[in-house]
DNA sequence: TCTGGGGTCCTAGGACCC
DNA sequence: TCTGGGGTCCTAGGACCC
């Protein structure tokens, strides 16, 4: 039996949180650059407001009907996501962290009734931690999303639902539709809309071998899943990353080679961090770039570079002057350029790796021992406090006209209480 | 004017091996 | 004229997730 916890309407309760006086009221949390909305609150689905769309095109709706708008505070949303995270360990002896606002619980050898339990976890995770959760419990991953989408549907379940027995899950899966099952995804639903497949239960009846021969393995597994038998493990231990990326938009476009390198040399500093928490060592590493894909009429161009590094490495220097050099190869002039990232893209864990016989031994030790001075004045200063030359200012400020404070990370960010 | 960021898994097909 | 059978590894691209 699995019960799966998903944050309601994550980054808008967040916000919530510390500003009381706007529950019940429509609030979106807008993505980098305040570019799109990526969290409602349910009065703001209500609205109209979808996710993903561009801040500039709701603006009318948001202004008119006075919706609070905040800048996405993921210091915040991070930080909040592990007290969730902190309460649900209270509940199970193994949590998978899934995304930043779900988890899945393994409740398999306990002996209790798994719908109170479920409206017992959504209750305590609201009094610790003032974020609103939907618990679903069922014995497949599949069907605890269900479950869980269940509550946020009918408020009458009291945030948690159990779903089990043969009548309920057939009742429920003949109005469950088929696009919001978990893995059915949109090119899925074009296919099964042809075939007449509207519900989770339609999909179900399909015969094995037209699902395995349309939809393949995934699809059968979530054929299975919605039958309750089980094909997706749970998996509690946390493995290391297979690939890091760090890519951004920019506010405004970047027509020259210097400008955009330095946003590339940035960008690789930040993989680096990533990649030296989780103790692994890069083997290959890619730089892409692309123009504005929504100016039509403007010259496109989007590119991407490889490196194959000479070494494994995690060092700050190698990373950054690769980059940089990626970069050089990739811009082309007369183009205005909106976004660029940087992606690890072969990884090994430093533990496993034997470095070359005739690596320069004293060189690579100078460069490990700069990188741990950079690691350790960023421990204290914070990211940003020391940069290498080819990262210029630092990345440019995204525009973030609605941030709210950081009310958890940072000491003149807490709240205060006036007591009169 | 303004349009996010970061991941995983699977499959087909090519290259290569004996 | 006739031209086997069985395997692995790697990669790009697709599909999906939040």
């Amino acid at each position: 039996m699995y019960a799966l916890a998903d944050c309601n309407n994550f980054f808008a309760s967040c916000e919530r949180v510390f500003r009381p006086e706007l529950n019940g009221k429509p609030v979106v949390v807008l993505s980098n650059n305040d570019g799109c909305a990526v969290a409602r609150s349910n009065e703001a689905k209500a609205l109209g407001i979808k996710m993903g769309d561009p801040y500039f095109k709701i603006r009318d709706i948001v202004e008119r009907n006075h919706v609070a708008v905040f800048s996405s505070n993921f210091s915040l949303y991070g930080d909040m996501s592990r007290r969730v995270q902190e309460v649900l360990h209270l509940f199970a002896p193994s949590v998978e962290p899934y995304s930043i606002d779900e988890a899945f619980l393994d409740l398999n050898g306990m002996d209790v009734d798994f719908d109170a339990y479920a409206k017992q976890i959504s209750r305590t995770c609201r009094r610790l931690t003032a974020i609103p959760v939907s618990v679903g419990i069922a014995p497949t991953k599949t069907l605890a999303k269900i479950a869980s989408k269940l509550c946020k549907q009918y408020p009458k379940l009291e945030g948690g639902c159990y779903l089990n027995r043969p009548q309920d899950l057939e009742k429920v899966l003949k109005i469950f539709p088929v696009e919001d099952v978990w893995g059915i995804g949109r090119r899925s639903v074009k296919k099964l809309e042809t075939l007449g497949i509207k519900t989770a239960w339609d999909y179900t009846q399909l015969p094995e071998t037209a699902v395995r021969k349309l939809f393949m393995l995934p699809g059968f597994r979530t054929w299975n899943e919605l039958k309750g038998i089980p094909c997706i493990e749970f998996e509690d231990l946390i493995e290391p990353k297979q690939t890091i990326c760090v890519s951004r938009s920019f506010a405004h476009e970047l027509k020259t080679l210097p400008e955009l390198a330095e946003q590339v040399a940035n960008f690789a500093e930040m993989a680096v961090s990533k990649l030296r928490k989780q103790g692994s060592l890069a083997l290959e590493m890619a730089v892409f770039a692309m123009t504005n894909r929504f100016k039509e009429d403007a010259p496109q161009t989007t590119g991407g570079v490889y490196v194959t590094l000479p070494e494994a490495t995690a060092e700050h220097k190698t990373l950054i002057l690769a980059s940089a050099d990626a970069c050089r190869k990739l811009f082309r002039p007369g183009f205005a350029y909106k976004k660029a990232g940087v992606v690890i893209t072969k990884l090994v864990q430093a533990r496993d790796y034997t470095p070359s016989l005739f690596q320069d031994a004293e060189a690579s030790d100078r460069d490990a021992r700069l990188s741990g001075a950079i690691d350790r004045i960023h421990a204290s200063f914070g990211p940003g406090a020391i940069l290498f030359g080819a990262q210029g200012d630092g990345i440019i400020r995204m525009a973030r006209e609605h941030q709210s404070p950081h009310y958890t990370t940072l000491w003149e960010d807490i709240p205060g209480v006036v007591v009169k």
